[in-house]
DNA sequence: CTCTACTGTGGGAGCGCTCCCACGCCGCTT
DNA sequence: AAGCGGCGTGGGAGCGCTCCCACAGTAGAG
């Protein structure tokens, strides 16, 4: 009854091609949707295959043919610490989705040193995936481009800047902030701060962006003590909380431009003795376990996370079948989830 | 410059040995690491190879023996709802450090209907991947038996009953149960209740037998109407909690199987006008983002997550180059972490 | 009735490796 | 001095596929 180990034969498409009474040529036809077969051969191909449990091997596929059936998921490492992680679970689930679909690997790939990095570039020029989906939201990333001048399709989560080149799938993050605001000012606040991402990002930039245009949509004046610069990380929440306070006591709402800053702001008002809405109303982004299980919930900016992973997904086996003349350049909306918070 | 396109000629190992002036053979004898090579073939071999940027092409290599250089990590969809998620990334982590030093692919595969998980048994006989790591905690999973059968090397994380015979890398969950009553009652509490995850898994069968033992050496009587059962989530937490308030209206712990669940409990807690510690001690497992930033922040038993990861990628890798005859069982120590809820 | 233009088909030639056999060459024994 | 074992080596065979060329058969056009 047990198989006798790893080298047991498996049907070749040879043997399939024999079991069915046609050539090689017919059954790997078969196999790969061309057209150019009878209806007759395909039938007796499709009964082989079904009565040997034929499974096409990868690996000589790969190596006659020019593709390997998979992609690579590049996750930075930075990148992983500095988001709230479910987001990347989130985009897996997207892009697996989509890629069982079209029978692809996925590869994951962590990339936490640069000598990780190194091997990783290897990879790449190696051939040895047929695209990549890259999470790379800092500027100076070289590795969308080097994947560009390698010719192996890349598709971006998130925009490295306003200009980005390289295909990409993001979040409409201006929006994210705008309507953020929108909500606060709609609510009656009059001295709105936000915390920000590290402004090297351009997430982060957009989401302050959007900040200044909510402001200025509700007719309130502009004032840049009202803006503090952090990381993404509980603890920059807590420093810019302070900082903010510090400057300005008076205000009476909050922009976080994450759950996790939010969190750490939320700390910092408490010690203050600011009562959450009542004194100050705080907002985050991102709609994470973290805002839902805070103390009061969190009202927050959701991003389809999955969706993105699912339209990267898309993005990238078009541009390996069919690579079309302009790179996919989507923005998907947000969506506001209002809590206790605000 | 630029590279002209995807089949951009690579050199192959024959164009290296061309180089340094030895026969294919010696070649592979260096990539591969075999000591019957001279030092001064080896030495050639290696200047050719940094010279061209040779890259062996896996593929081939994949077909002519009889490995792929690749695992896959598999994650059943029903299992990543009920975890934690950041509880995947952490595994992931791990995984994937461990397996980047032996130079190994990581093949992500999440399986969430019952057509993925036939595609996925397909690819494990057509043994595409050397070995499959398992997040398998259901006790009626097929897949590490049918990896058994196949002759594919496989290690779970978790197990799926106390006589687990597949190899298997688990933390201490009795421990992590006994430690955390023990905790509770070290600060004078004598109603323990404890609401556990679903009891088909053995994961929660442990909790909870950690949980008798606890309240049995700290000399309180057994009382089966503080356990209530639940699944792991928040909403079961907060069913759970509600049952055990209803049940023992005196009860001044509650020690909940994951963070999650003590999230729920917190709320009908304090709906019910407790206070937390001081009326009732919480704690929960898994030291997540959500304990730390629940309020109060919330007593914990950390579990050695990405530990977990990296000793099931190096047992898997143990098992790939030599199947011992023993199978590795692992069981990994946890760890308290005390903060305000307790 | 021949000529062209398909469509469906079989099978050769590789893809770039690893495995393994066979061959020289060395130093050692008898 | 001839014989022996080993080491380092070269290169053939083959892994299972895809690509593509060549060929039969059929059908339509002249």
């Amino acid at each position: 009854m047990a198989v006798s180990g790893r080298q047991t034969g498996r049907p070749t498409l040879e043997e399939v091609a024999a079991r069915a009474g046609v050539g090689r040529g017919t059954v790997s036809r078969v196999i790969n949707g061309s057209p150019r077969v009878s209806d007759r051969a395909r039938a007796a191909v499709g009964q082989a295959i079904a009565e040997l449990g034929y499974v096409p091997n990868r690996a000589a596929r790969a190596l006659a043919g020019a593709r390997t059936d998979a992609i690579a998921l590049v996750i930075p490492e930075t990148e992983s610490r500095l988001f709230a992680e479910p987001y990347f679970l989130d985009i897996i689930r997207g892009v697996s989705a989509e890629l069982a679909d079209a029978d692809m690997q996925l590869l994951l790939t962590l990339i936490r040193s640069s000598k990780e990095r190194q091997r990783f570039e290897q990879y790449l020029s190696a051939q040895r995936v047929d695209g990549v989906l890259l999470v790379s939201v800092h500027g100076d990333d070289p590795l969308p481009d080097l994947a560009r001048e390698l010719g192996v399709p890349a598709v971006l989560n998130g925009r490295r800047s306003a200009g980005e080149r390289v295909a990409y799938v993001d979040s409409d993050n201006v929006g994210a902030g705008r309507s953020a605001v929108g909500h606060l000012t709609g609510r009656g606040r009059r001295r709105v701060a936000t915390i920000t991402g590290p402004l090297d990002m351009y997430v982060a930039r957009c989401r302050l962006d959007g900040y200044r245009q909510g402001v200025e949509a509700a007719g309130l004046p502009a004032d840049d003590r009202l803006v503090a610069a952090a990381d993404f990380t509980e603890e920059g929440g807590r420093r810019a909380m302070r900082e903010l306070l510090d400057r300005c006591p008076d205000l009476d709402g909050v922009f976080a431009a994450s759950d996790v800053m939010a969190a750490g702001a939320r700390g910092v008002l408490r010690e203050a003795g600011r009562r959450i809405p009542d004194d100050v109303a705080l907002i985050g982004v991102d709609d994470s376990a973290v805002a839902r299980l805070m103390d009061p919930p969190l009202t927050s900016v959701r991003q389809p996370i999955e969706e993105m992973g699912r339209r990267m997904a898309r993005a990238l086996l078009q541009e390996i079948t069919g690579p079309g003349p302009e790179p996919c350049r989507v923005v998907l909306p947000t969506e506001l989830v209002v809590r206790d918070s605000t």
